[in-house]
DNA sequence: ACATTGACTAATT
DNA sequence: TAATTAGCCAATG
């Protein structure tokens, strides 16, 4: 058994992966939440990880979650507001056809209005 | 063990 | 508002 410990690391990768893709999917069409916000809300539960894991996560996710559900990754943006700069335009249009409150400018979602935060359901 | 890298953030200028 | 800087956390070589 000497291939534990690299598969408890694998392991635990994906169930923070699991995590974070779980709680995005929740996240309501014309709504969205920061990185560190999600961030926030899976340490409650699995204690570890930051904006940057959760960043990493939906970068390394192809769109969909394992169970083949859609992944909304639009709908989570930087403190500032602004979607991944890797794929700017195609958020933005998302965010626009949903109808996502953005700022004058509309470059950005304007988080006053349109942060969204998961309640017990 | 150390350096580098990232879909981050907060403070500073 | 935008650019810079330092801090952060985990993965990777």
């Amino acid at each position: 058994m000497g291939a534990t410990d690299v598969d408890d690391r694998a392991a635990r990768a994906a169930e923070y992966a699991a995590a974070v893709l779980a709680l995005v999917r929740r996240i309501p069409a014309a709504r969205a939440m920061t990185y560190g916000l999600v961030a926030e809300v899976v340490a409650e539960s699995l204690h570890r990880g930051g904006p940057r894991q959760v960043g990493a996560v939906l970068a390394g996710s192809s769109g969909v979650d394992d169970d083949g559900a859609p992944v909304p990754w639009w709908r989570v943006v930087n403190a500032a507001g602004s979607p991944p700069a890797h794929h700017l335009d195609a958020a933005l249009a998302a965010l626009r056809a949903e109808g996502c409150p953005l700022t004058r400018e509309g470059r950005r979602v304007d988080l006053r209005r349109a942060v969204w935060f998961p309640e017990a359901d």
